[in-house]
RNA sequence: CGGGGUGUAGCGCAGCCCGGUUAGCGCAUCUGCUUUGGGAGCAGAGGGCCGCAGGUUCGAAUCCUGCCACCCCGACCA
């Protein structure tokens, strides 16, 4: 592991890359856009996966998997569904490869054409509406509450680790209703099941709101997202729920029959968070020093450095540390014992601070003769000496207050940089100046929202479902309004 | 996909402009000894299709052409 990364305030963008490579979060592979999730990313993405798999099994939905390619007529059924994603498909046209008459290598076997091109899917609404049409026939048959963990590919033209890449890792709920009101329900319960999680989890706040027309998914009437606010002052979507109205049903002629003997079309919602959260993660609560992670997501939350002179004193604090690796474990802390006796202290200091471990402990040989710790917490860097009677009663504790500090810090930040404006010169001298949220009236009418978005590069994130009604004035039109919207520049 | 940049040992770089012995340096790695409360010291060793493919030349890391990848800035997106 090398030494330093950027500086956030030199250079954010190179801080991110250099703390995702340095972390050992990810790297990037052979194939343009698409990144390696190494080990300890992938563990706290699966940290994150059980966590959310959990809640949405509370929430009685159940797991399933469709397939990764899609025939290409599937997707051009639902209109608006088509236009949205057939800039970034990746087709699959051929299904063999043969011997290079003229050279070494291989090359498709033009006689190996498909009849129907294949799409690696971008999302998989309609590959799942087309089996749903099968599955349902009466009321009896819904609500039908299906999520897959599954892995999708949108062929995006610049990309960056986590945030953006070319294929991604996600999950995809997609329930059928036979009402318009549960399906709506269903959509707004799933976006606060997001929220919860992002908050309750990641430690990272987020507004929930509604997307404008122009932003909404392709094929929803409706789509619900959060925002949550970088420390760069820029708004990462950080997942979506959407009401999607009879469009799918429509579009693959999926009919129930309803208590009373009539064909009705069923309702349905599509919701998804992809890696793109650890990306979110990242830019949430980490320092110059490397990643810091909330206590509920850590891979490891607790690493144990000894510290000795000589063989006779490593092998007393072996004793002590197992004793305290024991105890920790019983008590569900994940803990690490690092003995490696090729790096020194300081290193796994930076090290793991890299890696941002929540607690560290260190042990000598002073600590030993009094029965103590050094606890180090990686939020605050504060390091105190602990006795040893409760050790992992005392760690528990200080592992939850870190999760609520991180929390409240990322919450100050966001509540520091949301600004009220009611003019465009203020909108765009905040925007500068200072970045993050901006708050202002908009007149709900599309050439608006177009106007601040090419004077500003700001666009609308959100219209918060927390709104306090006020009456004012549109930033542009001027006209009266009521939509009090949240502005930013976005990831 | 447009503009700019980069690609030389696992990582970070020098060398390239002005072609010419055996391609260097720092970190990391291996061996040994000394060390260990915030990124250890000394001694020795190993490690290179100079991004890939063509071309020019007696001779290419160096010059020319094409391609690939990554980074930054734009347009598109979760």
């Amino acid at each position: 592991m090398g030494k330093k990364i950027t500086s956030k305030s030199e250079d954010y963008s190179q801080w991110y890359n250099d703390l995702v490579l340095k972390a050992g979060l990810a790297e990037h592979s052979a194939v343009r856009g698409c990144m390696v999730i190494k080990p300890y990313g992938f563990a706290i993405w699966e940290n994150m996966k059980a966590e959310l798999d959990r809640m949405f099994k509370e929430t009685g939905h159940s797991n399933a998997y469709f397939p990764l390619f899609i025939p290409k007529s599937f997707l051009s059924k639902e209109a608006a569904h088509v236009e949205g994603f057939a800039k970034e498909c990746a087709v699959i046209t051929h299904y063999r490869l043969k011997k290079d008459p003229d050279g070494d290598g291989v090359i498709v076997d033009p006689e190996a054409k498909l009849e129907e091109e294949l799409i690696v899917r971008p999302t998989s609404e309609t590959i799942i509406w087309n089996s749903y049409r099968n599955w349902i026939q009466s009321y009896r048959d819904l609500p039908l509450l299906i999520n897959q963990w599954a892995n999708v590919v949108r062929w995006e033209m610049r990309t960056r680790l986590f945030l953006r890449t070319a294929e991604f890792l996600w999950q995809e709920g997609h329930t059928a209703h036979a009402t318009k009101e549960e399906a709506m329900e269903e959509s707004l319960k799933m976006i606060h099941v997001y929220a919860d999680f992002a908050e309750n989890f990641m430690a990272m706040p987020v507004v929930i709101g509604e997307k404008t027309e122009s932003e909404r998914f392709a094929g929803a009437e409706i789509t619900y997202t959060i925002e949550a606010l970088m420390q760069d002052g820029k708004a990462l979507q950080s997942g979506t729920s959407h009401y999607l109205g009879h469009n799918f049903a429509k579009a693959f002629d999926v009919k129930f029959t309803d208590e009373n003997g009539k064909e009705e079309y069923v309702y349905s919602t599509s919701w998804g968070v992809s890696t793109r959260l650890v990306g979110g993660l990242i830019m949430t609560h980490s320092d110059d020093n490397g990643l810091v992670l909330p206590p509920r997501l850590a891979p490891i939350h607790v690493v144990i450095v000894p510290i000795f002179k000589n063989d006779e004193q490593k092998s007393a604090i072996d004793e002590y540390a197992d004793g305290i690796v024991k105890e920790l474990k019983d008590n569900g802390i994940k803990v690490k014992y690092d003995d490696d006796d090729n790096k020194r202290p300081g290193f796994k200091f930076a090290e793991y601070e890299m890696m941002g471990v929540p607690i560290r402990l260190a042990i000598g040989p002073r600590d030993l003769e009094n029965s103590n710790v050094e606890v180090a917490r990686r939020d605050t860097y504060e390091k105190k000496i602990e006795s040893r009677e409760n050790l992992a009663q005392k760690l528990n504790l200080l592992l939850e207050e870190i999760q609520d500090n991180l929390f409240n810090k990322a919450k100050k930040y966001r509540e520091d940089h949301t600004t009220s404006v009611s003019s465009i010169d203020e909108f765009k001298e905040v925007l500068e100046k200072k970045g993050g949220f901006i708050e202002a009236f908009w007149d709900g009418s599309n050439e608006s929202e177009e106007a601040i978005k090419t004077q500003t590069k700001a666009d609308i994130r959100c219209i918060p479902l927390k709104s306090d009604n006020a009456e004012g004035k549109c930033l542009i039109s001027g006209k009266s309004t009521n939509l009090k919207v949240l502005f930013a520049k976005a990831y």
